[in-house]
DNA sequence: GATTTTACATACATTCATGGATGTATAGTC
DNA sequence: GACTATACATCCATGAATGTATGTAAAATC
């Protein structure tokens, strides 16, 4: 076989991984073989063992390659001119857009979520999910505290706990979206809820912005 | 091999899916075999094959045995006496509870949501849970409803949605619990974030019971 | 332009899970 | 007490997935 250069052999590592997240989504993790995943997308397993360790190192390129972007794009900034609560609801939005919007991010969202077990080597991806989820709630705790002080609001309950409430929310939210993603609009409902939540524990949300669902783009 | 009694055969049964649920947890479905189930439990693959169909029919047994009791316990009456938001909420409680007690459901809850790949068979397994899900949803939003009515409350947000948000807090709670039991504790951060919703959805939430951590029992 | 390294393809050995067939002794049934 | 269905255990054939080892031709490197 011809030897390829530096581009092509990116190229056929991303097709390999398009072809993995094609083939876990269907037929979940375990059940999908390395040599399927050569043969969607046109090779052979040597090209697999060449590029992957083995089926958890590939699954775990796959997971970084929309994680990374994505808690970038949500990362809480500690900016003494804007509303903290207002930026963690706009990382949210993102979020949840990013959701409904890029096929590929709900696509390893529900391999994540439900085509794959976490058990031996893959516990290390449950770990990372862990602490990924973790600065999560410290963000989330660090903001409803900034803006608790600053709007001289009392927390209905302990910040820790509403911060646990908060990501419980919205990662129970994605969850039940991606099981059945006619039974509400994600993005909308989302933000709805976003704000009975923090209203919920004390915050005045007369001033935040309510826009008509009708208004939003779709999901 | 000498033929058990009805009973024996029964209590045989019940040792496998004993089995599976412990092998289910610690090395995920599709990685034990029957043969270590059988072997775990002192019997054969003989026993296995003769009590179930194939794996499929050993997990929704497994599943059935402890989703049946729990939804007899959770549901929900309309019964003209009392508060329905009491009503939402002492069935919530008493999930939250069996969740953090009984060893068998936290188990089970473990390896429905992170130790299976919801694929081939195992989609009649999620499809009965999305089932159950809307049923809770549904009952949900009745509640809001006549809670809404009675006590003449506008709602925040539309009833369907704010079934959903309530849903998704609780099961997000549940799955991140799961995730770190550690992080904090499930039966008082659930009583306390319900209390939390409910009131950023418009109820006066003033006259419900708070009952301080402290005297709760532990998690 | 000779050498080395890369990017795979191919071949092989091993392991293991599954399902079905068959054996068997005893609990029920009459 | 004969008969039958039950509750398994054992055996066997098959297939499939994995990891490794090796082959190879062209790209990189000098």
């Amino acid at each position: 076989m011809a030897r390829r250069t530096k581009e092509e052999a990116l190229a056929t590592r991303d097709r390999l991984i398009d072809a993995a997240e094609m083939l876990f989504q269907s037929q979940g993790v375990s059940r999908t073989s390395l040599q399927q995943i050569a043969e969607q997308a046109g090779a052979t397993r040597g090209a697999v063992y060449w590029h992957f360790k083995d089926k958890a190192d590939l699954f775990n390129a796959m997971m970084k390659r929309v994680t990374l972007p994505m808690e970038n794009a949500t990362r809480f900034t500690d900016d003494p001119e804007v509303d903290p609560l207002a930026v963690i609801e706009a990382g949210m939005m993102v979020a949840l857009r990013l959701v409904t919007t890029d096929a590929r991010v709900r696509r390893v969202f529900e391999i994540a979520t439900h085509k794959v077990e976490y058990t031996g080597e893959m516990t290390s991806v449950q770990q990372r999910h862990l602490e990924a989820r973790n600065g999560c709630v410290g963000d989330f705790e660090k903001a409803l505290r900034l803006a608790a002080r600053r709007t001289r609001t009392k927390l209905a309950v302990p910040a820790a706990v509403a911060a646990q409430g908060l990501h419980a929310l919205m990662s129970g939210l994605i969850q039940n979206w991606l099981l059945d993603p006619e039974a509400f609009a994600l993005v909308s409902a989302g933000r709805r809820l976003f704000n009975v939540y923090v209203s919920g524990l004390g915050f005045d949300r007369s001033g935040a912005r309510t826009v008509p669902a009708a208004l939003e783009s779709p999901a």
